[in-house]
DNA sequence: TTCCCTGCAAAGGTTTTGCAATTAA
DNA sequence: TTAATTGCAAAACCTTTGCAGGGAA
């Protein structure tokens, strides 16, 4: 956690940002809900406890910062509402995601399903990928009454 | 063309719900554009030139009604509005798509490469898939100059 | 000092909603 | 007839921006 704290300030100063209080308390928050895939609102409602006089467009400039950082990945799910992921610093592409449309929970896939895919886009597509992403919705284990998968516990 | 519109006013009939003027001229603008990827905005200026009386809230209204009878899809991009996509009525999931970083176009591949994920979702992570979502970004064949890939005429 | 950063409030852009009038079935 | 539908304007939302004050190097 700290070292990760420490890896982003890095990344900051780096580019001539810094790391102030409402910023770290932003990273601090996100690094405890790193499953949760939150939006501003959330986040905001989140930091206010660990720096209540936080303003919410501090909380945005922030996330902006950070996306463009690629510290996080910005997402749209569908609902309005941009919602924002830590980004594994050694995987190019992001999660997988399965989306429930029962209970709405979002988990993710940690292995890259898509790079024979890739290959072929290049070559019969001629279309250089940079990223992609897949979700898939449908019904979760918790909606449908089983356990947890050991699948879903692999990486975290 | 005649008979699509036909097919989607009985889906609408069958719900209680009637094919007007407005809801003609808007289906038929999302056929004559169907690789387009249209916002509301852009059905609007579009759909003028057929009923120049339409108001903004009416697009917005039919392409709501659209997408809850599957017959369009509602999509998100990620530049901030909405975009629709008319659905094949045999096909249960939707394209993939190839977006360009570049000039922004987005490219329809038609087949359907997640057959096999979607056993292994439903074997390793409990998961019953019911829809799909594969979205690639990258640099596309015109944004590097090469001519058009034979793959992207496939199906249309 | 200097540049970055903040909170607040205002503005921006997209989408939804209330309402009275109109219209398709 | 009558329930669905429309256009307009206002409202609701999420997000961004302008600005003056504050703070770290």
């Amino acid at each position: 956690m700290e070292t990760r704290i420490e890896k982003i300030k890095q990344q900051l100063q780096s580019q001539g940002y810094k790391l102030t209080p409402q910023r770290e308390a932003t990273v601090r928050v996100l690094l405890e809900n790193e499953q949760d895939h939150l939006s501003a609102e959330d986040v905001f409602m989140l930091v206010k406890d660990k720096a209540p006089e936080i303003g919410l467009a501090t909380v945005y400039r922030t996330l902006e910062l950070l996306s463009e950082l690629h510290v996080l990945e910005k997402m749209n799910f569908g609902d309005g509402v941009a919602r924002y992921d830590l980004r594994d610093d050694n995987s190019r592409h992001h999660h997988h995601h399965l989306i429930c449309v029962q209970c709405g929970a979002v988990d993710e896939i940690m292995e890259d399903w898509l790079g024979p895919f890739e290959e072929r886009l290049e070559q019969e597509f001629y279309f250089q990928v940079l990223d992609h992403r897949l979700d898939f919705q449908g019904i979760c284990y918790r909606c449908s009454d089983r356990g947890k998968p050991d699948s879903l516990n692999k990486s975290h």
